[in-house]
RNA sequence: GGAGAGGUACCGAAGCGGCCAAACGGGGCAGACUGUAAAUCUGCUGGCUCACGCCUUCGGAGGUUCGAAUCCUCCCCUCUCCA
């Protein structure tokens, strides 16, 4: 343990709020159990919950023992915080899928060795939750919570103010199921610190209170927040043009989680490494110098780039899309590429077959356009071409272009592009429909 | 329950019988400048079509009219004030 939790966090800017200062960090002179909850929404997590992710990480890495839990069973209720209308209610069969997706998010970046001296785990409350007695749990817990302070939570308020989407029983429920989350952990294993985002706070508070109320107010829980993290241009964080960053490749191919990292803010690019990766300070404060001085490099953007790839991604796959990125946006000429590096580099990127015998009399590259990720309609991709907005092969295409054999790379690959980072290949097979493997 | 105001494209907001696929701003996309950055400037921005054009859109349903986002009727919803 050599530098603590908190003080590894906070120059982070992953720190926001603690409860009960200095008794907690008496209390993490000691490696603790902590966690964090996840809800299972879907099968895989996105950018945007990699901050309490990273909590957990360094909680670890701090010599303290993380638990991811999984809202299996809050996940059937549905957290009211920060949601302006009640959600749909997932079945159970979703939720299990969902776990089990994360669970991969989780198994990469946390280390579940039981040889570690402090492993982390994976819980899922449904295992705990689903088993309550409503009788039970009313006289048990419910008890403990008062209705009037409920009310004044932020989460609830603003549902309660908000007659046209209002609130429902069961949601308001939730932070009961949360409070009694912590409880649990506190009873069978200990777990003493609970971890999240500052809009979780009003949960942990409510948790800490139960436990106080239940075990007395000796026993020992502690909440600590991250804050809510934005982006400086204002966009949503871990959201691209086409949706969410997932944080897996089956949902968000590596090449495009690699290239989000690499294209964020010039005034993001340091607080986005403190943030999200695990290098040293020394390192960042390196790269945040070189980045005064060089900014055109861009060092600091291909470090955070590369490293968070090769976290989520592992390294072989990093290099795969790091090859490809340096061929599609380095000073080479794609034209010069060999048939290898074409199969790698399409590898990589949004891809689709085509019937070479379209080549023959040519083809209108707006229809072509049309086929591809790079317009939804011949409207918008001669909107496009019409705006100088398309490249093939890396020259500038003329709003009539035309795609002919000439075209053809080494492999039967034409590389088109839209805009200043948006590529898409296209395969020209000989036979109609065949996709031959590459 | 009563009295007003209002519901327009992704968002905000004009329009109030034809010139309206609908001003303007934001957002988004593209171009120039750069560094696959930001800022700035320029263009595009309902859908489909090579195209004449066709289709869908101004809370919902009807109606008046050659013609309606614009007028009438009913209904739904929101906001403000009063009870």
């Amino acid at each position: 343990m050599v530098k603590s939790f908190l003080e590894e966090i906070r120059p982070r800017g992953l720190l926001y709020q603690r409860t009960a200062e200095e008794a907690l960090d008496r209390h993490l002179a000691e490696s603790r159990v902590g966690y964090c909850g996840f809800d299972p929404t879907a099968d895989s997590l996105t950018i945007g919950n990699l901050v309490p992710i990273q909590m957990l990480v360094h909680w670890q890495r701090a010599g303290h023992a993380p638990v991811a839990l999984v809202g299996g069973g809050t996940g059937l209720i549905g957290d009211p915080s920060g949601r302006d209308g009640e959600r749909p209610l997932l079945t159970r069969e979703q939720v299990e899928a969902n776990v089990a997706g994360q669970r991969r998010i989780f198994e990469r970046l946390l280390d579940f060795d039981p040889k570690h001296p402090n492993p982390a785990r994976i819980l899922n409350n449904a295992d705990w939750l689903c088993e309550l007695r409503l009788v039970d749990f009313l006289r048990d817990v419910g008890k403990h919570f008062s209705v009037n302070a409920m009310v004044q939570k932020e989460s609830v308020r603003e549902r309660l103010h908000n007659r046209d989407q209002g609130i429902s029983y069961t949601e308001f429920s939730y932070m009961l199921l949360q409070s009694y989350d912590f409880l649990h952990l506190q009873r069978e294993i200990g777990c003493s610190v609970q971890m999240a985002g500052s809009d979780q706070y009003g949960n942990i508070t409510a948790g800490i209170d139960l436990i106080h109320r239940t075990l007395g107010h000796a026993a020992p829980a502690f909440g600590v927040t991250a804050p809510l993290v934005t982006r400086s241009d204002g966009k949503k964080m871990g959201k691209s043009a086409d949706g969410a960053l997932w944080l897996t490749a089956d949902r968000t191919s590596p090449y495009a989680f690699y290239q989000y990292w690499l294209n964020v803010p010039d005034s993001d690019v340091i607080r986005f490494l403190r943030l999200f990766s695990v290098l040293e300070p020394e390192e960042i404060e390196a790269l945040d110098a070189r980045h005064r001085d060089a900014p055109h490099e861009r060092e600091a953007h291909r470090r955070l780039a590369r490293h968070m790839t090769d976290r989520l991604h592992g390294e072989s796959e990093r290099r795969r899309v790091e090859t490809a990125s340096e061929a599609l946006f380095g000073r080479g000429d794609v034209r010069s590429l060999d048939v290898a590096t074409l199969a790698e580099i399409s590898a990589e990127i949004p891809r689709t077959e085509h019937d070479r015998s379209r080549l023959v009399p040519g083809v209108a590259l707006a229809e072509v356009l049309a086929e591809t990720s790079l317009a939804s309609s011949r409207r918008e991709a001669r909107e496009l071409l019409a705006s100088g907005g398309v490249l093939v092969n890396g020259e500038r295409a003329a709003p009539d272009r035309r795609l002919e054999s000439a075209d053809l790379l080494p492999g039967g690959w034409i590389l088109l592009k839209r805009g200043k980072r948006l590529w898409h290949a296209t395969r020209w097979g000989a036979e109609a429909g065949a996709a031959p493997g590459c």
